[in-house]
DNA sequence: AATACATACTATGTGTAACACAGTATATAT
DNA sequence: ATATATACTGTGTTACACATAGTATGTATT
């Protein structure tokens, strides 16, 4: 029968997909200051732990490349057509500053939990 | 004239939004080990470098209640209505895993960074 | 040579939730 | 009497993830 929606899903893989969202951007930003194509991209965040769906991963690069973050190539490589992306001078910056906010949000994050 | 819409907001405090908006969460959770209510868990927050906006954090409040997270009172103290939040005993379970995948995500990232 | 599987990307619909903005209301200070 | 801080509620818009499905080519297997 399975009739599973959005709404049945576990709750803990809701939140934990929310808590990842933010870092993936981090995360993807990172790895492209060396250029990767989707598929391998997201076979090096599924084994650094941060597992991404195709059908977010692809959006998530078109977005960052619209809003100026990265660049992007349609090259051939191995007898296939890829989309090479990397990061533009404008990510490189506001990877910085992204790695930044990061670092305070930790801080943060660790002065609650000394808390109690 | 000032017709700023979503759009015209500046690109990194978007982005700056999103990669706090899951960890905001993790951030509530941790502080409502101990009782609150929604203005000081607001300034807590802000001490520690976590601004959120009313519009945000009344609605999470109340969407962590409904799923459970949280368990919430209408009480009379100093003269004046409030809703205390407190975690219930799911939300401690919710909680410590969240904080594990935080370390997880937190591994993952320190990774990337020293690959370049 | 046919089939399956891995590779590689695209397209569309739906649901969720943040955020902007505005509103309600009481206590305290000036 | 008025302003300010406190404390919460309500509504509309926008943006994005995720689910799902589709397209298409290369390589390995039988």
């Amino acid at each position: 029968m399975k009739n599973s929606t959005k709404l049945d899903v576990d709750l803990f893989e809701n939140l934990k997909l929310e808590l990842r969202r933010g870092c993936l951007i981090v995360a993807v930003l990172a790895q492209l200051r060396q250029e990767h194509y989707g598929y391998t991209l997201r076979k090096a965040l599924d084994d650094l732990g941060l597992a991404i769906d195709e059908g977010t991963l692809y959006p998530l690069l078109r977005r960052l490349e619209t809003q100026g973050l990265l660049v992007s190539e349609w090259r051939e490589e191995n007898k296939r057509n890829k989309r090479f992306y990397k990061l533009s001078r404008q990510g490189e910056l506001i990877l910085q500053q992204l790695l930044q906010e990061w670092q305070t949000i930790n801080a943060s994050l660790e002065r609650i939990l000394q808390e109690a």
